[in-house]
DNA sequence: TATTAATACATCAATACATGATGTATTAAA
DNA sequence: TTTAATACATCATGTATTGATGTATTAATA
C-alpha cells in the first residue's frame, strides 16, 4: 500500500471516522482494504486513506462499540468484516450532520463573504 | 475572550491559515482580535477563534513572510494591524483552492455518494 | 462607584489525530 | 522469478490546535 496524499494532513483531520461510517452506511459490510480501495475510487485518487490510520480507527472504532466485526478466512487469509452497530448508526449520523455543518459553515465564511457595498 | 466550540476540535485543523488569509484578503489590515470578531459573526457564532490559536499564528505567518504588520497605539493600548505580502497573496491563492478543492471531494464523497443501479 | 465584561495582546504544556516507518504474510501479475 | 497487490498490524513521531494562565486597558452595568 504505497501512496501520496493529495491534503495537507491537517485537513482530513477529523474525517477519517465520518468517511468510514459513510461508507459502512452504503455497503453495509465491508473489510479495511476495501474501504481503502473504494475512497481512493470515489475521490477519483484525491484521497488515499493510510493504512497506519485506517487500521487502528477501525480498532478504535470497534472498541468505542461504533463497529463490529467479522473474520473471514479467504483461502490462508484473513479478512475483517466490518459493520454498523446501532450505536454506530446514531454517531454516524451525528458525524455526518456535523461535518456536513462544517463544510457548509467554511464555504461560505471563505468563499462567499464580501458582499459588495 | 471566552468561547464555547462548535465543532469538534480537530475537524477545524488545517483551515486557521485559510481563514485568516481570506478574512485578508478581503479587509485588506487587521489586527487580531478584529479577526476573531469579523470570523464569529461571519460564521453566525459557530467558529469561535482561540486566542491561544490565533495570535500564534499571526506570528508565525508573519515569520513565514506570509503576513506583516504595524504596530498602532489607540490610547494606552498597542494594535497590531496585519497585511499580506506579496507572498503572502500567492500562499493565499494556493491554500484557499486546495481548501476548496477539498470541501468539494469531502462533500462528493460522503454526501453524494452511492448512486443507484 | 465598584465590579464585571469586553478589548488586546501573550506564552506554553498538554492533547490527539494522523502519519511514516516498519513488519508479516498471501496471492496475483509481469 | 521478481514485483505488485492484497490484508492485516504496531508504534514512535510530528504538529496544529487547545486550554490554562497571564497582563493590562477601556467600557458597561449594577
Amino acid at each position: 500500500m504505497y501512496y501520496c496524499t493529495m491534503y495537507s494532513k491537517e485537513l482530513l483531520k477529523g474525517t477519517l471516522q465520518p468517511i468510514i461510517l459513510s461508507m459502512l452506511s452504503e455497503t453495509n459490510k465491508m473489510y479495511g482494504y476495501e474501504i481503502f480501495t473504494k475512497v481512493k475510487e470515489r475521490s477519483d485518487g484525491k484521497i488515499i486513506l493510510k493504512d497506519g490510520s485506517l487500521y487502528p480507527v477501525l480498532q478504535k472504532m470497534s472498541k468505542d462499540g461504533v463497529l463490529q466485526f467479522e473474520e473471514v478466512h479467504i483461502g490462508k487469509r484473513v479478512r475483517k468484516y466490518y459493520f454498523l452497530t446501532a450505536k454506530g448508526s446514531e454517531v454516524k449520523r451525528d458525524y455526518l450532520q456535523e461535518l456536513k455543518d462544517f463544510l457548509e459553515t467554511i464555504n461560505e465564511l471563505v468563499y462567499k463573504s464580501a458582499v459588495s457595498v
